[in-house]
DNA sequence: AATATATATTTCGCATGCGAACTATTTTAC
DNA sequence: GTAAAATAGTTCGCATGCGAAATATATATT
């Protein structure tokens, strides 16, 4: 993959941002139409699978830094999706959990994505299949890359 | 591909976000050392193929908004990276043109995103191909949906 | 028990990116 | 040639995400 030169390099970096550019314009079709944001969204699935968790939690979750999903949770929390209550056990962090709002939207937002993936279901299977485990193989590289750094 | 269930979905869509976070991560490393971020930076490729071009024009390069784009050309002629001069035949464009300070610090990328790659190395060459091939894919599929329901 | 250290969360300043509303030119139409 | 429509940029308010510094609470050390 390497040994190209450097209008390869540049092709794949441009690949990599305008797909992450594409996924997210489709992402933001789905939210729209729910009132709410991809990001918040997200929140949403992951609370609706793991409830109760804090915020480290969910950043963890999200791939998200500390102070990122501290801010995310705070405009939930405003706009009425989420909850933040203090833990009995552990007064320094949070219990997240959805308000009747946010599991309303939580719901809709299954029908909204499938319909707004729809257009991709014309990628053959196969390849589905081989993008995600190609995905997965650089996701492993690189955090195991960052994770070498960080000793 | 969309016969999945929720869960499948979910994997995918967390896929995405999980890819492009990491390559994000990857390509901040790279900038960093240079004291400069990475849009910042992949302007600076652009200009160096696409010389003379103006705002819009750039936009539409990096596959962002006009305005995103106006944002990052003012930090960078703020930051001494880059030129912006009103072109002589149409008075409501600009030329943008790198300083020598901005020309320094692409010849600089050159060897550090190779150098920044190089983990990606272990990924076979097909699967790269592969990888390209299905984003283009995926890119044609998502820009085609949207240009769409643009008509 | 007192001190040090670790953990959970927030706040700050920054860059990015969006869409919508606005200004200034240029082109098109009548 | 003047009015209307198109085009190039900017500005605004918003949400996102980062890392670093701060606060509060919990755990470990001595």
């Amino acid at each position: 993959m390497l040994e190209g030169n450097e209008q390869q390099l540049d092709e794949i970096v441009s690949s990599f941002r305008r797909i992450s550019h594409a996924f997210q314009q489709l992402l933001w079709k789905d939210a729209e139409e729910l009132e709410i944001t991809p990001t918040q969204l997200m929140v949403l699935r992951k609370l609706s699978v793991h409830p109760e968790i804090g915020i480290t939690e969910l950043a963890e979750l999200l791939h998200l830094g500390n102070s990122a999903a501290s801010g995310v949770v705070d405009r939930m929390v405003k706009a009425g999706l989420i909850t933040r209550q203090r833990s009995e056990s552990d007064r320094r962090s949070f219990k997240l959990s959805m308000t009747d709002k946010g599991i309303e939207i939580r719901e809709r937002s299954k029908q909204s994505l499938r319909r707004h993936l729809l257009p991709l279901s014309t990628i053959p299977i196969e390849d589905a299949g081989e993008l995600l485990r190609i995905h997965g193989e650089i996701v492993k590289i690189l955090e195991q890359g960052r994770d070498k750094k960080k000793l």
